[in-house]
DNA sequence: CAGCCTAACGGCACTCAGTGCCACTAGCAA
DNA sequence: TTGCTAGTGGCACTGAGTGCCGTTAGGCTG
């Protein structure tokens, strides 16, 4: 027998070569009804071997899923520290979303199945969940740098937010076949998460108002209003 | 053997004593150490009755579920159509803050179980995920009748804020053992969530410029600019 | 009160996921 | 060539979950 795992490239591709015989017999011939030991079979390993490469039937859909969460955590520590936190999980999030683009047929199938396999969709949303940890946690520290009471709630609720934009954006692409724009729903559908989480919550119920004869020029009205917005 | 199903009530009697004696074994010698047939002995049953009372092993956890989304359910159906619909999802899923409270003591059990075993975490997650759904579903209703463009986005991002919410003060409950005072904690949560979603979103984008004489009474100036900003 | 009839129950056997153990061997190093 | 290492595969075992069926409790009818 020839040995792939020997080398950490042949690990990769046994990794994706097992994924694959998988995803393929799930659509074929439904999901339980498909055994390990036929998935093993068709990627031409003992049954033995597969649970060496991943913990659980259900983990091949999910295979990358630790790859991404690693890159996301390698865009946080990389993001400019001046940019907004929310801003900046949007991004980080949007890397799912590429992710899923990039191996389109696959992503449909697993669509397919998450959508008719009650378990697999649970395993979906359990990984989801894992995801939107990470976010909570950066937007945790952030907001509690920033000073944020509340921060740790926040964090949550965001997070939360943020995953659940995410989700949407892609169930509606993968709905449409992945001919929709994912960018530009994505644009969309984070710019309304950012919206409702900016820092407004307390500085927008501060009211202001300005006072300035009509002889002020212009460009001292603007300067003035638009130092007084920035301040804080 | 007395037959505990024969009767309605006596269902729901051994569906609780089957779910007490699970959560005992659960934390006195660990999840996955614990079989079905030592659950099934310790409520006096078979191993297959078990099994006719609950779908799998972890659904012994999550017991009243079905009976909470149930309450959710009539929360929506007999809710007041001119509430604010982010309020009344708030209202909702604060049924299962009550839940919770109710039976402190399960709770905690509950509590330490997810959050020592994955798997347990897991079906946790999937089950929030069910209430969410709920939510979403009627949020997106609300909204659609509202004319809201993104009603479908805006449903699934505010139903996953509060469920965060939820979560987090359930959470943050728990860990103090039921000593804090949670009716508080959820009120600022939820206000919180109710603030982020309001349908400002849009409105708040709308820059309003209000050119006047200064000889314009002040009367005059605070009706035209309170009519401006309730218009739409 | 007696007998019937429905349905809950328990046991048995089976499939399959997941795991520990061990013998085997391909490929690398000395 | 020889030895070592590590991936591999087979075997056996546990336990979850399921179909099947004989048994019987307990309510209902006459």
């Amino acid at each position: 027998m020839t040995r792939a795992g020997a080398t950490p490239d042949g690990r990769r591709r046994l990794r994706r070569a097992l994924a694959a015989a998988a995803v393929d017999l799930f659509v074929a011939k439904g999901y339980e009804a498909t055994t390990v030991d036929e998935i093993a079979a068709a990627a031409g390993v003992g049954r033995r071997t597969f649970f060496r490469y991943f913990d659980a039937k259900d983990d091949v859909l999910f295979a990358n899923h630790d790859e991404i969460v690693a890159e996301m955590e390698e865009t946080f520590a990389a993001a400019d520290p001046d940019r907004d936190p929310v801003e900046v999980a949007c991004a980080a999030v949007g890397l799912v979303l590429d992710s899923y683009a990039a191996e389109l047929d696959v992503s449909l199938k697993r669509f397919t199945l998450t959508r008719t396999v009650p378990s697999l969709r649970d395993k979906e949303v359990a990984t989801v969940d894992r995801y939107q940890r990470v976010l909570a946690r950066y937007l945790r520290a952030r907001f509690t740098e920033q000073g944020d009471e509340t921060a740790s709630l926040r964090a949550a609720v965001a997070a939360a937010a943020i995953a659940a934009a995410n989700n949407h954006v892609l169930r509606r692409w993968l709905r449409s076949g992945g001919q929709d724009d994912i960018a530009a729903s994505a644009a969309e559908a984070f710019a309304l998460v950012i919206d409702a989480f900016k820092v407004q919550d307390a500085a927008a119920e501060t009211t202001m108002v300005a006072v300035m004869t009509t002889s002020t020029p212009l460009h001292t009205v603007i300067a003035k209003v638009n130092a007084a917005l920035t301040e804080p």
